[in-house]
DNA sequence: TGTTAGCACTCGTTTTAAGTGAGTGCTAAA
DNA sequence: TTTAGCACTCACTTAAAACGAGTGCTAACA
């Protein structure tokens, strides 16, 4: 389908397009060192390239700028896979030496490396509340008529939520209850818990203790509020520095998207397994059409997947992002190895 | 000084200011209601108002535009308190009425709010930890090496970390230790722990326990950690809103600095109780030039007091502020008495 | 004496026109 | 098949002109 030089001529289009963001013309290509023949030659295989869509002029008489279809090429076939430079290697494992046990820590450092490193946002999503099973509960009462409820989850997660104790119910009696409860639910899957709660424990309760009603009927409100898979984002106001989003209402509604915290966290969840693009138009959303978004996949010992994503302009540095991103999931993966 | 129709002109000048982010001619104030003299007598009147600076102009045949002085005088004396709409009022009022126990939760559902209701950004400081005092620590065992400390303060707050739980210490050594610290402890002020774990503590833990040591450094390193003053910020995407921003590069400088969260934290606890105004230059830092923030104090029972804060352009709708920050940090206030 | 109509003037903004240059497509010769 | 050459296109820059919102000043008026 292309010609070997073709080839070249594509490749030069796109690594200079994605260092300048400026358009690219026959004379600049006929510069670069890996390029022997003349620029009369270039356009006419530029014409080429055109007709078959893999890059577009901007206006008539402009130099070629690369198409999603051509980005899409590119990132398929032409990707020389970049050794990242030994500075790069070393901070992402210095970030990575400092002892981090939760969860919460790792992917927190993890999304600002990645914008850092990159100056394009990162955003990070946990794994499946799914498989979570509640590891504990357990209750610190605070004054006479108010307690917090504190849940700890065998992957180390813990959500906490005070709640009201009405004044008929003593100390003993919230312990008596959580005991129960303890035992009832320890190694339940979150998920679960909501309906667990409202018929079995209901009815053990009611056998066991009087007036538990009012305190259990607190504390289950405070328990089963959903627990929405959290976005971990990095490096927000990095999208102003590119060029492409010098147009601040592009600038409005990308935020605007990212923020829509569900659509993305189904968005994330959408790749496969590995690294994975979407360019421009294959991004779901009008505000992305100029964008691109990297995933890759990072795992927890036992099974669970999580996503980590890079959003920038479709003029995206794939080769360094591919790598980073690949190192940088592949520390994820190790640091949570053997947690669970 | 000012007579009261030079009084007249400035309130109308900066209203409409505040309004449209243009500078205000002469034709533009005497078509107002309340003018009944004509253009060519404001602007004689405008000569006066820039010569005492209250106005300027941006550039020589231009409309007026208020100064730094000018607002500072507008809001000292000028400053209608308007009432909020019934609209608004319902607004804030609905928010509270959802029941919430925990701070976070009513801080954050503020600073929400409050950023949605003005379009500015909202930073909302918590209470200095002087006084909290820690309530209860509990540990959950994860796995045969790992478990999670959790610390429970006196106002309900709740922080946790995991640490290594060293081979040769068992489930019962570790909850023998900590019922020690429970003992011990109760009662401290968080600011006093890190002292008393390396004095007190240590000291009884050797008399008490066999190879304490190793599993006690790694709980002290995860409960010695600084519990900075978090700053809970609401709507940063509202400057790229304001007409005054449209520079990115101001942008980028103002994020920069409202991130520094120390140095904003101690901006925020400087100001008084109340409300208060830093307008442009009163700001101590270079990107806040142009912008005016506003803050606001609000108590939790036990004499404790954090602020309310709201940045925006130093054209900004201060009476409508003034009453917004009033209501709501009324509200924040009735929502935690009694909490403590 | 304070107020106002009138007018010349200022200066940022918009419009128009001309000029520039990077880049193209096509043709014809090597 | 490759390339030199050339006419052509069109965004971008620059300069000049036109516009208009607004001013300060002056002189007349109540």
């Amino acid at each position: 389908m292309l010609t070997d030089r073709q080839l070249l001529i594509l490749q030069v289009i796109i690594d200079d397009f994605i260092l300048t963001a400026q358009p690219v013309g026959s004379r600049t290509i006929a510069k670069k060192e890996a390029v022997t023949f003349s620029s009369a030659t270039i356009r006419n295989e530029m014409a080429d390239l055109e007709d078959q869509g893999f890059i577009e002029k901007t206006h008539s008489s402009s130099g070629r700028v690369p198409s999603e279809k051509g980005y899409r090429f590119y990132v398929d076939h032409l990707l020389s896979p970049l050794r990242l430079s030994r500075q790069e290697i070393v901070t992402i494992r210095d970030a990575f030496n400092e002892k981090m046990m939760e969860f919460e820590r790792v992917v927190q450092k993890s999304a600002g490396i990645l914008s850092e490193m990159t100056n394009y946002t990162s955003i990070i999503l946990g794994p499946e509340v799914f498989e979570t099973k509640l590891k504990q509960l357990q209750i610190v009462p605070l004054s006479e008529h108010s307690a917090i409820a504190i849940l700890v989850t065998d992957t180390g997660h813990v959500e906490h939520r005070a709640f009201n104790v009405p004044v008929e119910m003593k100390g003993t009696d919230l312990e008596k209850m959580v005991n129960i409860l303890n035992q009832r639910l320890q190694g339940v899957p979150l998920v679960k818990l909501h309906e667990k709660l409202y018929t079995e424990i209901n009815e053990m309760l009611r056998h066991h203790m009087d007036h538990h009603e009012e305190a259990f009927s607190y504390l289950r409100s405070a328990l089963v509020e959903d627990h929405p898979t959290k976005l971990y984002i990095g490096g927000k106001t990095n999208i102003l520095m590119q060029p492409e989003f010098r147009d601040l209402e592009k600038v409005r509604s990308l935020y605007a998207t990212i923020e829509q915290e569900n659509e993305m966290a189904d968005l994330l969840r959408s790749g496969q397994e590995g690294i994975q693009v979407r360019i421009g138009q294959e991004n779901p959303f009008d505000s992305m059409q100029n964008c691109s978004l990297i995933t890759a996949t990072y795992h927890l010992g036992n099974d669970q997947m999580g996503t980590i994503a890079l959003l920038g302009p479709t003029r995206m540095e794939y080769n360094r992002m591919f790598s980073l991103m690949h190192v940088l999931s592949k520390h994820m993966t190790n640091t949570f190895r053997g947690w669970y």
